[in-house]
DNA sequence: GCTGCTTGTACGGATCATGC
DNA sequence: GCATGATCCGTACAAGCAGC
């Protein structure tokens, strides 16, 4: 259980009065094109309900639970109305949570436990992205980046089951099955368990792990990302304001990226003053805060440099940032997608640009192949579609 | 409301690709 | 040739959430 959540001090009545407050705001403000939660449920039940499952009955039975766990893939599409800048979906809200989990059903249903995702042929990644493509509506404008996006998405859903089964390699077979119907065999299961033993293996897993181990801050966004806890966020500034506090970053630091950086690692005590930050976090702000100090009588409101070296962040954390991303900004948005732009078109684009082509003459494949199977998907959000 | 399982995310160094 | 950008993969962690 989260720390934060026992000892809260932002108290939780507070909070969630806070919480109606704000939402009725934000409704007023949206007033027309947004959707209350219990709106966007009602929505998802009315399309789960025209597009019925099979093994379901329609009589008026308590409707079951929604099944929980990575191979519940949804029979409607979910619609994009908004995306980060490497083309993960932002909005909807429902859309933006989906993605990830899609993306990791849709690598377990084609991609063996055994592959590598650097080793599968083109036509199984290309079948994977089909798949995500078809459960989410994406803007022409958009669909290039989109496509790179569920590219990443998927080997790192393949990558995240294969760590999650080396913690079962221990439990019988039966039970493996039961929880991945896609593992087709046992003979499948064995060869996995008998790789995960191999020592080269082993000699690569524990590498990893001791560079993770090396990390020393570990952010507390949560499986919503920034985009989900950046409303957490609100309402705790709301209460701090209202009682009068400042937090201590905002004194310190006056980068956005760097205080965003600093917050999502903290707990909202710390971020409120009324703990003491850990020392990563207290290191990594003030090393920020005297750059900043040092660069003002250099520059006038404008800290962003052309070198990530120079940037507040690296200046924090004393090293460069992470090889060719820029922290705190998307998944790690791209050097050149950041900062000021470069003449050249980057790698990855150029890629993309490539790519294209095959993605849309597979995706079109897919498409026919599936609505021999399947009827089309319908979309989710009926309101936000309105367009 | 609590428990505990499931999930998405950021991260690391190595390595390869690209641009100048 | 050098500097920088992009990709790869496995992991730990915190938050989400189903089920009781």
């Amino acid at each position: 259980m989260g720390k934060s959540s026992q000892k809260s001090v932002l108290d939780r009545k507070e909070v969630d009065r806070v919480d109606e407050e704000f939402s009725s705001g934000e409704q007023i403000a949206s007033s027309g094109s947004g959707s209350s939660r219990s709106e966007e449920r009602n929505n998802e039940r009315r399309v789960e309900e025209s597009n019925p499952q099979p093994t379901e009955t329609t009589t008026k039975k308590p409707r079951k639970k929604t099944p929980r766990g990575s191979h519940n893939l949804k029979e409607f599409c979910y619609v994009v109305t908004g995306h980060s800048d490497r083309g993960r979906p932002e909005s909807s809200e429902r859309a933006q949570k989906a993605f990830a989990t899609t993306c990791g059903a849709v690598a377990r249903k084609y991609c063996k436990i055994t592959d590598e995702w650097s080793d599968i042929s083109e036509v199984v990644r290309n079948t994977c992205i089909a798949d995500v493509a078809r459960r989410f509506q994406v803007t022409d404008e958009w669909r290039e980046r989109f496509l790179a996006s569920v590219n990443i998405a998927v080997w790192n859903g393949l990558a995240n089951w294969k760590t999650t089964a080396r913690k079962w390699m221990d439990k019988p077979y039966e039970i493996i099955k039961k929880k991945w119907p896609s593992i087709t065999d046992e003979a499948e299961w064995e060869k996995f368990k008998k790789e995960s033993s191999d020592p080269a293996f082993i000699a690569k897993s524990e590498r990893m792990r001791a560079l993770r181990a090396r990390k020393p801050l570990n952010h507390m966004l949560g499986s919503a990302r920034k985009e989900g806890k950046k409303k957490v966020w609100r309402k705790q500034d709301q209460i701090l304001e209202a009682a009068g506090r400042v937090p201590p970053v905002h004194n310190m630091l006056e980068d956005q990226r760097a205080r965003e950086y600093a917050r999502q690692h903290m707990t909202p005590e710390e971020w409120a003053g009324i703990e003491p930050m850990q020392p990563p976090v207290k290191n990594f702000t003030e090393n920020a805060h005297n750059w900043e100090e040092s660069k003002r009588s250099e520059t006038s409101d404008n800290f962003m440099q052309s070198k990530r070296w120079e940037s507040v962040v690296t200046a924090g954390l004393q090293k460069a940032e992470h090889t060719g991303r820029v922290l705190d900004k998307d998944e790690g948005a791209y050097w050149d997608d950041y900062f000021p732009p470069t003449p050249k078109r980057s790698r990855v684009q150029k890629k993309l640009l490539a790519s294209t082509e095959i993605i849309e003459q597979a995706k079109a494949e897919a498409r026919e192949q599936a609505s021999m199977t399947t009827p089309p998907l319908t979309p989710y959000s009926g309101e936000e579609w309105k367009v």
